[in-house]
DNA sequence: CGAACCCTTGATACGCTTCAACAAGAGTGG
DNA sequence: CCACTCTTGTTGAAGCGTATCAAGGGTTCG
């Protein structure tokens, strides 16, 4: 039933019910989202002062694509996938993004629409800045103008990757490069990666399809790459991953 | 004899040598740049006072991926390819950039290394900005930051754009999409197109192989899309390119 | 004129998708 | 409790889309 809430498309009346908590919104949260160096106790302040929230449920659409976007989005905690809804019925997912991260940081500056539909895949909490309000803030702590930026470049930095890598490596490349990736940032060590998501929605970012997906895996286990056990996957051969990714 | 000039690599000397142009620099260059609304005297005082131009022969390479970015860097005139330089002779290209647009606004702010290589396609006048006195600039102008980031924001929906064509569309869908987007920016009417740069060169921009182009054209051509003469294109349908362009 | 490009065209090969079938779990209701 | 359905992942066979390889023609330039 919580599934898919129709009055996820409602902000107002949620955003004010939750106004108060943005003064319990922790220094860390701020930190991880504006990166540099430690925030100010002026600078939280501020962004405390022109945050809202937003709790969503799995299902919720966060904003759509043709929708005018005049607020920087970020996932606070849990996850919210980045796609396409169509009339046909599936999602199609190209980028999940998990809490702390920003969700969409560039669409409002320029005044048009969020290229992307947005949807949240486990229950999420957001977080939205008006563009205007933290336009008004930039005049007051220009040092904050410094960590937007920091954080918009790095977005184009894996915009870039990725696009790299769809135009030149094949699936079995980007499967090994994915893996690779979610190592590094791996909390049970290095060489065991828990995939967060259906394979399904792991192939649809990866461009492939599920079928491919399960072949490519099948693959790397056979040349003793990895261990696939459900949903956990042992990675036992770095370098040699390593050097199959790279193009 | 010109092609490849092995001392565009060293900034400094022409850098200096070019220091006194600065000022010439006219106020249209650095608002096409940097958009958003006409750019007051005291901005441009302040733009002229830190920018740098660069004159590179074509087959110069512009920065390196591998080389720390320190700078802000744009293309005045000319066109700038981005993309991988391999041990292997032929420079992939993945983008090019025309003057006047930014060549790479975000690296420079994440201390990070330029993630692809740069290389000057057609004769070129680049413009840098050390982004330690950018940052100073921001301090005194801190209008010009929204325009940065308005700037890297577009930055991210083209790249944004480029991935979901790369996942979704076809060489078909992706060419002909190619088209309609230039036809926006044509000088020429919007039903004639030139083609401003060789045909592999497309196709290394569409992921596809010159061979694959070739016969996408002669296709669409047999559909009576459009008519080729060299490297001039007449879209002779635009609404049914658009279509067939639409995923 | 040959040499070095570039684009085109055809034949073939390969990667990946599509389609169809099946097994395993989770939720549901008789 | 079992039958039923729904969803998910897996596997195999066939087919489409694009790359690769090889050859030929058109320019430009020394």
């Amino acid at each position: 039933m919580d599934s898919l809430n129709p009055h996820a498309l409602l902000p107002q009346r949620s955003a004010i019910a939750e106004a108060a908590n943005v003064q319990a919104l922790g220094a860390e949260s701020w930190q991880a989202l504006m990166r540099g160096p430690a925030l100010g106790d002026a600078e939280l302040k501020a962004l405390n002062r022109i945050a809202w929230l937003r709790s969503l449920p799995a299902g919720a659409m966060v904003f759509s694509r043709d929708q005018q976007a005049s607020k920087l989005v970020a996932v606070l905690c849990g996850a919210v996938g980045l796609g396409q809804l169509r009339h046909d019925q599936p999602f199609h997912l190209e980028r999940t993004v998990r809490g702390p991260a920003w969700l969409d940081l560039a669409s409002a500056w320029i005044g048009g629409c969020h290229v992307q539909d947005a949807r949240v895949l486990t229950p999420a909490q957001l977080l939205e800045l008006d563009v205007d309000a933290v336009r008004e803030m930039l005049a007051r702590q220009p040092a904050m103008a410094e960590r937007l930026l920091a954080c918009m470049a790095l977005n184009v930095h894996s915009l870039t990757g990725v696009t790299h890598d769809l135009m030149h490596k094949d699936a079995e490349k980007r499967l090994a490069a994915w893996l690779l990736q979610l190592s590094r940032r791996s909390a049970e060590g290095p060489d065991v990666v828990a995939l967060g998501e259906r394979k399904r929605d792991i192939a649809a970012q990866l461009a492939i399809t599920p079928e491919t997906l399960s072949r490519m895996m099948r693959q790397l286990k056979l040349k003793g790459l990895i261990e696939v056990q459900g949903y956990s996957v042992r990675l036992l051969d770095l370098a040699a991953l390593a050097t199959l990714a790279a193009d």
